[in-house]
Formats: structure tokens, C-alpha cells, sequence
DNA sequence: ATATTTAATTATGAATTCAATTATTACTTA
DNA sequence: TAAGTAATAATTGAATTCATAATTAAATAT
């Protein structure tokens, strides 16, 4: 219960390992030759890191942020920490009270509400754009995403069919060919992932789940604009209602992250 | 043409005082008594400072930011500017490059196309949600609002329409009830106003607005959720589309700020 | 004169230092 | 013992300093 806990608690994945001197790591940039990729800065890196760690739960909300604490942890110095800190708290994940540290941000009911209803009305649209524009390659991408899917969900593969899942609608964003919804998008998904860390998904679902899927994808063969809106809009709206119950009081499962490690 | 140029041209408003101990400026915290309101940080005033610059034109697209400069006119250290400068990155309005620099994000014709196309789907979104669950209270402020503007209208005075417009659009986002896509919406319309502060407003399509508005708030008074969605997807939709074309090559306003100023 | 290499300058990245605020502890007094 | 207050410690805010990369300027060679 203590702070110090905490440590324990950390995906040691997650862990930075900065580049000193004394390391034999290799250089900072990837691709030596002419077209060198330089990486990203050290605060942006500290950000992704914190940032998962909050979406797994490793971070759980409320948890008080110790500067300090969590320099010592990235082996950094404050300053790069500090500015990954403005960056997640402009992102909404952290909270930075003046002179009173940061902690991580609280989720409620109704923000899962709010972010479900959200999104599923994000996807709608996308959906929409991306039917107005669908390839006969688009359509392949779709289908084989699907019938893939279809498989994992008949052999039972819970993990391999969430991780087509989230590329199925990652890609209907995508076919929107709208950047800016696709930026907005990946934002409120890495809350609704956080979201969906602290929840349990239900088997029932799982099956509708797919049954609705099909009947999207037939919609978006068909061209058929209003019904694919429709019909993500209320499929995207049921998943938020199941999250939503398994953080209803009678779950005692609220804020208890320890309880859905990953690999499950 | 020079970077030393910049200086003349960034409204004195905008330039943040800082509390040094030298100054009689009154004390950080608002109201003294019980209910202290802490002053924001430092970062964040000279963010929504740098932001107001950047949407009203003041630092240009494709304009190099110098940080020591800046800080200059800030009269602050390099920490709290540097800080800004990664808040602002994460919301798209400047884009870093690691050891060198950062510029003012450039906007294109297609990000216009997509950042209307996503108000618009958001807005239809927002409209139909408030349409639900509409009170009469909401629909006597939408009508007072509507009634003010029309005044405005007959009496020519842009300026006045157009804040009571901003108004509206706000408003309809509010009664959606939705936190989230209050957020998104904001942090949406942030861009948008640039992109209209960079563009000049026809004065055809004003009149055209004015019974758009009217049409939807029609169709909001008869719970029409299906018709709110798409008149304000097309209200909004054209709206972009009239700031599309003044960014049109024909037009040779692109990057010239300084036609725009404020108070026009 | 032009191109290429090297040196000097400048700007950025990150650690450190100093200052100010808040939290904690010890102490006093009723 | 409880409440309140003063002293101390810990934490955060922001400026400064040091290190490193990039840019510019100078010098050399072709």
C-alpha cells in the first residue's frame, strides 16, 4: 500500500534505460547511413513510458507521482521528467496541482460513458467517410481482417482476436482518410484502453461481438453509408456499457489493477 | 522579414508580465481568504499566451520559434519556455525537431478539408445528443441566441454575430452533456479559429448561414435527432468550405497574418 | 573560384542549483 | 490529551550551468 510498492508493481519492460556514457548501447539514432532517424527526445520517451504504465494500470488512478521518485526509477534528472509530465497532464492522463505534485487522473462512470458515447459516435463517422471511399483493396484489407478474426474468435484466442479487434477499427479510422479524426481517435483510445485495463470482458459479449462485426462489414460492401454508422455507432455503445458494468460498485474491481496483469 | 521583425508585430496584450519581486503587480493567488485560487504555473500562461499568438497569426506558419528570444520577450528562463513550447507540441500547434528547434505547424488546404469534416461530424454528433435530451430552459437559450444574432445580422454587425455564433456552436457542444467531446471539441476549434484567423469570411455565405441556423433550430424544437445531425453536418461543412477557398492559391492571403488583425 | 574540411559559434538538451511553497514534526499551552 | 503554533524537512518551481549537437565561418586544397 505503501509508495514504495509501487516499484515492485512496474512492468520492468517499461523501465528507460537511458544512454550514458558508460553504456554499450547503441547510438541514439537508428540507421547510421544518410537518411538517419533521429530519436525521439528523452521527455517524449519518458512520456510513452508513463503513459503505459497509467493505461496498464501500473500507475493506478489517484496514484500521487513522485518526481523525485520516478527519476530515480528512469535514471534522468527532473527536467525531462518534469516536461513529460506537462505533456501527459495536457493529454489529460495526469493532474499537476501548483506546488502540490501531480497524480494520476481519476476515471468515473461517467467518463466512461462519456468516452464510450464518444467514440462510438468518432467511429461512426469514420465509418461513414470510409464507406463513401472504399477500394476493392479496402474491402480485401476488411474481409481478411475479418474472416482472421473469425478464426481466433472459433479457436477460443481471447488475446489474438482483441489485437485484430483494435487493428479492425484502427483501420476503419484510417480508410476515413481524415487525419485529424484519426489523431482524435488514437487520443480517446488510449483512455479507453486504460478504461478497458481496469475492466473485465465478458465471454457473452464476445460472440455478439463478432456477429456485429459481420454485419458491418456486409454494410460497408453493400455502400450502404447510414447503416454502417449506425450499426458501429451501437456496436462501439455495447462494448461501453460492458465496460461500464465491471466498474459498477458490485464488481469490487474498481481501482484494483494488480488483479488484470498482463498476459492474461 | 528577419526574425527581429516578429517583435513589432505581437500584440502587446499578449505579452506576459512575469511577478518579479521588483514589480507592484498584485499577488499570484486570486482572492486572499479561505478559497485561495491558485495562480496557474508559469508554463501554462505562457502557453495560452504562445497559443494566442499562434492562432491570431501573430507567429506565422513555418515560423522558427527561438527560444532564447523568446524568452526575452517573456522575460522568463528557458525551463518554463521550453515546457510551453512541449505542451503546445502535443496539441499540434508547433512541431519539435531534436537539436533543431521548433517551428509553427504549417496548415495545408488538405488539413482544412479534414479539420471541417471533423467539426462538422463532431458538431452533428453534439446536436443530435442535445436533441435527446433537450429541457425547454435549453430551447429558450438557443432561441435567445438565435433571435440576438438575427438582430446583429439586419444591423450588419459582423463582429458581434460572429462571437454570438461561436456562441451557439459552443452551446449546442455543452447541452450534448459530453465531457469528452466537449474537450476534443475545444481543442478542435482551437485549430479551426486559426485556420478562419489566416482566411476572410464572405459576406454571401453570411446571410446563407443565418437560416441554417434558423433550420436547426427548428428541427431541435420538433426533436427532429436524425435532421439536427445532418443540417448541422452541412452547416459547418460549408462553413469550411468558404474558408477552404480563401486559402485557394487565386486568393494570396496564405500566410500573410497581418492583413487579419484583430478588431477588424 | 569552388568545393571540402576544419574550427568557431550558436542553439538546444539535460543536469544541477537556488528559491519558494507545502508538508511534517516537535513543541508549547490550555 | 488535544489543539494550535513554530521549526524543520521535503517537494516543487524556475533559473542557471554544463554538455552536446547543429550551424556558420574560416581555411585549405583542388
Amino acid at each position: 500500500m505503501t509508495t514504495k510498492s509501487l516499484v515492485l508493481m512496474i512492468n520492468p519492460e517499461l523501465v528507460y534505460i537511458p544512454n550514458m556514457k558508460a553504456n554499450n548501447l547503441p547510438s541514439s539514432t537508428i540507421a547510421s547511413s544518410k537518411n538517419r532517424i533521429q530519436r525521439k527526445s528523452l521527455h517524449l520517451e519518458v512520456a510513452d513510458n508513463l503513459r503505459d504504465m497509467i493505461v496498464e494500470g501500473a500507475l493506478p488512478p489517484g496514484h500521487r507521482i513522485s518526481e523525485a521518485e520516478m527519476c530515480d526509477q528512469f535514471g534522468i534528472s527532473r527536467t525531462p521528467m518534469r516536461e513529460a509530465l506537462k505533456v501527459l497532464a495536457s493529454e489529460g492522463l495526469v493532474e499537476i496541482k501548483p506546488n502540490r505534485g501531480t497524480r494520476v487522473s481519476e476515471i468515473t462512470l461517467d467518463d466512461i460513458d462519456d468516452l464510450f458515447e464518444a467514440v462510438s459516435g468518432i467511429e461512426r463517422l469514420c465509418g461513414e467517410l470510409a464507406t463513401e471511399k472504399l477500394t476493392e483493396r479496402d474491402i480485401e484489407r476488411l474481409s481478411s481482417l475479418h474472416s482472421r478474426m473469425t478464426n481466433y474468435f472459433k479457436k477460443g484466442q481471447r488475446h489474438d482476436y482483441f489485437r485484430l479487434n483494435h487493428e479492425t477499427h484502427n483501420l476503419i479510422v484510417e480508410l476515413s482518410g481524415n487525419a485529424v479524426l484519426r489523431e482524435i481517435h488514437a487520443n480517446i483510445m488510449i483512455k479507453v484502453r486504460r478504461a478497458r485495463y481496469l475492466a473485465i470482458l465478458s465471454v457473452e459479449r464476445w460472440e455478439e461481438s463478432v456477429q456485429e462485426h459481420a454485419e458491418i462489414l456486409e454494410a460497408m460492401k453493400a455502400r450502404n453509408v447510414d447503416l454502417v454508422g449506425k450499426l458501429i455507432r451501437d456496436h462501439v455503445s455495447k462494448t461501453g456499457e460492458i465496460v461500464k458494468q465491471s466498474f459498477s460498485p458490485e464488481n469490487s474491481n474498481f481501482g484494483n489493477p494488480t488483479l488484470y496483469a498482463k498476459g492474461s
